[in-house]
DNA sequence: GATGCGTGTTTTTTT
DNA sequence: AACACGCATC
């Protein structure tokens, strides 16, 4: 390698343990970090970044770096800027799906779009679906309008051709065959309508990278160098684009943790990471296993559970944290009763223990468990926050708002149009939209189009009147638009759409809430006007499609989040509430094949990896479901978790969960065979157990306190407790 | 165009 | 149990 001496006092290569340093060094060619959770992993791409800025001289501009969040993106950028200064303002960081929406602004034309598309999210596909069913005259109870359009969704995902999917052998061909063609329409109609949807981000920034060798070599010498974070959640067109904007120079770096694919429904992929070197030749691979975050007892409790899934890259994630509190398990009666208890348990740590309510989280596995949560916290009084869940940007309210800018900067959006045309109510009613569809249809015009021709004739009808009356309305503040603020427009929107006057003529309370939100879109608006001056309305609205609730929380208020697991992911807090663990809920029962399941294992390895200090995991025996009550089943990972890292409030004889599991339909502690003669040369000495002394080569002596397969939790005489491979110790004595 | 009633359903996770 | 949806009615 070329790099200079003057690294080693390199101010940001200081502080840095071995591994990351050689990972912020090495940027000649494809390096793949495989980080465990809690390892520094952040902390390494950042200092990566200001190195390429500052060692390679690179311009912010020619460094490409996705993350799987908003908000993961913002805190990166935050984090190089006090590395590198002001200019990792420059950076081309942020998701996959904005990073694309960017970029495709530029070249819309070339996919037949223009640069004023507009992005649809889950809602607004199953709206332009449903039109698309009502308008071939289907059933909407045949063909579920928001149900054909997640399929359709998935499917693309999946990289799964219609094709291939129409042909697979199925009870129902003629559905899917009809299904096809409303796939096609809703392909053709986004196009009409100018509009992309989530996935089209990413489909059609391959196409135009893939198709246009001049775009292509145009950012291939743009990037270069490119970032990946969270590889194990990207699916198979997010690895081609990849390869397309890497090219040549080969110059990527991506870190992620197969323990910790959690998206796998959504078309991710883990062969994206353990074949990175088949996709990017030359790689080298580097493992980032000291955690800085858990205490022992939980690295040690989470890894006793995550050994028993078969397909995984071995790493052995240690940490010189002390041991800390055992794993508390909680039982209830039902769902109320463990949402009392977690609460109890809750203002016990804040009231009592001085723990900040911001360092707490309670998760679950669906957002339908948040609500027992909330009434008891909020009858406790002790303040919280539901991260995710109904979302702001989801209200009606705040909809039809965006609606009308969206109608604003892209008159071809229907759905949008559709939306508000008649909203507040101006006389243009169901059959004024059926004229005025069909006349768009003689004409090959858009809806709006359509509608502003009316303006031309002498109005004859009363509905051409409210018609024209709207039109010039939108009209007005299309030509403002460039003129004015964002905020201000949205002020004018609502003003003369008469939506306010509207609300505030209503009694109804809910009026008032609508009120509110309104105004807090609004002063959103104006906050990020004072930060960035030149917002256009199209950065605004580009930047609304694609905003997340965890994006918007930030972890510096008093309240206690509440939150799904895959919402916590790269998140840490010194205590996790992991509720509902039961088997059903969490492993959820729509997964019960086995790479489903180790799915919901991963997302449990996920849950526990978030805390620093301690866990508790609560599960009830019963719970309501479609209004019946069920009784349930400690979830299979309770019995996989390692007993003696475990507590429980009530009296429980050892190893409980196992034999309550012993029963059950599957066996649910795979164990390894110890007969493995297959594997040949490394003979796993036989399966060590519990109390046994061993002998390491790099921790020296200590006593086996677990064993999981391969995997040993080995307490060292040092007092650290470290997981170590098996064939890396022998047996004393 | 708002209201109310009966019917039917409930995907789990999210960019 | 809770909610959304379609339909009839005012």
């Amino acid at each position: 390698m070329t790099i200079g001496k003057q690294t080693t006092d390199n101010p940001i290569l200081a502080g840095l343990n071995e591994v990351q340093r050689d990972i912020v060094t090495d940027c000649a060619g494809p390096l793949l970090v495989l980080a465990g959770a809690g390892s520094g992993k952040t902390r390494a791409v950042t200092h990566k970044i200001a190195y390429l800025l500052q060692h390679h001289h690179y311009m912010p501009y020619q460094v490409l770096a996705v993350t799987f969040t908003n908000k993961a993106a913002a805190e990166m950028r935050e984090r190089v800027k006090t590395l590198a200064g002001p200019p990792a303002a420059g950076l081309e960081l942020g998701t996959f799906h904005s990073v694309c929406a960017r970029l495709l602004r530029r070249h819309a034309e070339l996919l037949g779009h223009t640069s004023s598309f507009v992005i649809y999210d889950t809602d607004d596909a199953g709206v332009l679906m449903r039109q698309i069913v009502r308008d071939q005259d289907l059933d909407p109870k045949k063909f579920n309008p928001k149900r054909l359009a997640s399929t359709f969704d998935t499917l693309r995902s999946h990289n799964v051709t219609l094709e291939s999917w129409v042909n697979e052998a199925g009870w129902d061909q003629s559905f899917r065959n009809q299904a096809k063609e409303l796939f096609e329409t809703y392909e053709k109609r986004k196009l009409q309508l100018d509009a992309m949807d989530f996935t089209d981000l990413l489909h059609k920034m391959h196409r135009l990278l893939a198709d246009n060798r001049e775009v292509r070599e145009h950012y291939q010498q743009r990037f270069e160098y490119v970032i990946v974070d969270e590889m194990q959640d990207t699916n198979h067109v997010q690895l081609e684009l990849l390869k397309l904007l890497v090219g040549d120079h080969n110059r990527i770096c991506a870190v992620g943790d197969d323990d910790q694919s959690i998206y796998g429904w959504r078309g991710a992929r883990v062969e994206n990471m353990l074949g990175f070197e088949t996709a990017f030749i030359g790689a080298r691979v580097v493992r980032m296993e000291q955690n800085y975050r858990s205490t022992q007892t939980i690295l040690a409790a989470a890894h006793s559970v995550i050994s028993n899934n078969a397909k995984r890259h071995r790493k052995q994630l240690w940490t010189e944290n002390p041991a800390g509190e055992l794993v508390s398990v909680v039982l209830a009666d039902s769902e109320g009763d463990e949402a009392v208890k977690v609460a109890r348990r809750i203002s016990q740590l804040v009231d009592k223990e001085g723990v900040r309510a911001r360092d707490l989280a309670v998760f679950f596995r669906t957002n339908a468990q948040s609500r027992s949560f909330e009434e008891e916290l909020a009858r406790k009084r002790i303040p919280y926050i539901v991260v995710g869940g109904m979302r702001f940007y989801e209200r009606a309210e705040v909809k039809d708002a965006l609606a009308y800018l969206r109608v604003i900067q892209n008159t071809r959006d229907e759905v949008s149009l559709l939306r508000i045309i008649n909203r507040p109510p101006r006389g243009i009613g169901d059959k004024a939209i059926q004229r005025l569809r069909e006349r768009a249809y003689e004409q090959a015009l858009s809806l709006y189009d359509a509608a502003l021709l009316l303006r031309a004739v002498e109005p004859q009808e009363r509905w051409h009147k409210a018609v024209t009356d709207f039109v010039d309305k939108v009209e007005d503040w299309r030509t403002l638009r460039p003129t004015i603020a964002v905020s201000e427009l949205l002020t004018r929107v609502l003003e003369e759409s008469a939506y306010i006057t509207r609300l505030e003529s209503q009694e109804a309370v809910e009026a008032e809430s609508r009120l509110d939100n309104l105004q807090q879109l609004y002063a959103g608006i104006v906050e990020q006007e004072e930060r960035s001056e030149s917002l256009t309305l199209q950065d605004y609205l580009e930047q609304v499609a694609l905003i997340t609730d965890i994006d918007s929380w930030s972890q510096d208020r008093e309240h206690v989040p509440l939150m799904t697991v895959h919402a916590a992911k790269g998140l840490e807090f010194d205590v996790v509430f992991v509720t509902g663990t039961e088997e059903g809920l969490f492993p959820h029962r729509n997964h019960s094949t086995d790479e489903e399941v180790a799915e919901e294992r991963r997302l449990f390895y996920v849950a526990l990896t978030r805390a620093r200090k301690k866990v508790v995991i609560s599960h009830a025996r019963s719970r309501v479901r479609f209004g019946q009550w069920e009784y349930m089943q400690p979830s299979r990972f309770l019995a996989e978790m390692d007993p003696a890292l475990m507590e429980s409030d009530v009296p429980r004889p050892r190893g409980s969960f196992r034999e309550a599991m012993a029963g059950a339909h599957q066996p649910t502690v795979h164990r390894r065979r110890p007969s493995r003669e297959s594997v040949g040369v490394r003979q796993v000495s036989g399966a060590r157990r519990s109390g046994e002394r061993v002998r390491h080569a790099k921790h020296g002596d200590g006593k086996v306190l677990a064993a999981v397969g391969e995997d040993l939790v080995v307490k060292f005489d040092d007092g650290r407790m470290v997981t170590v491979n098996a064939g890396a110790v022998e047996t004393l004595s």
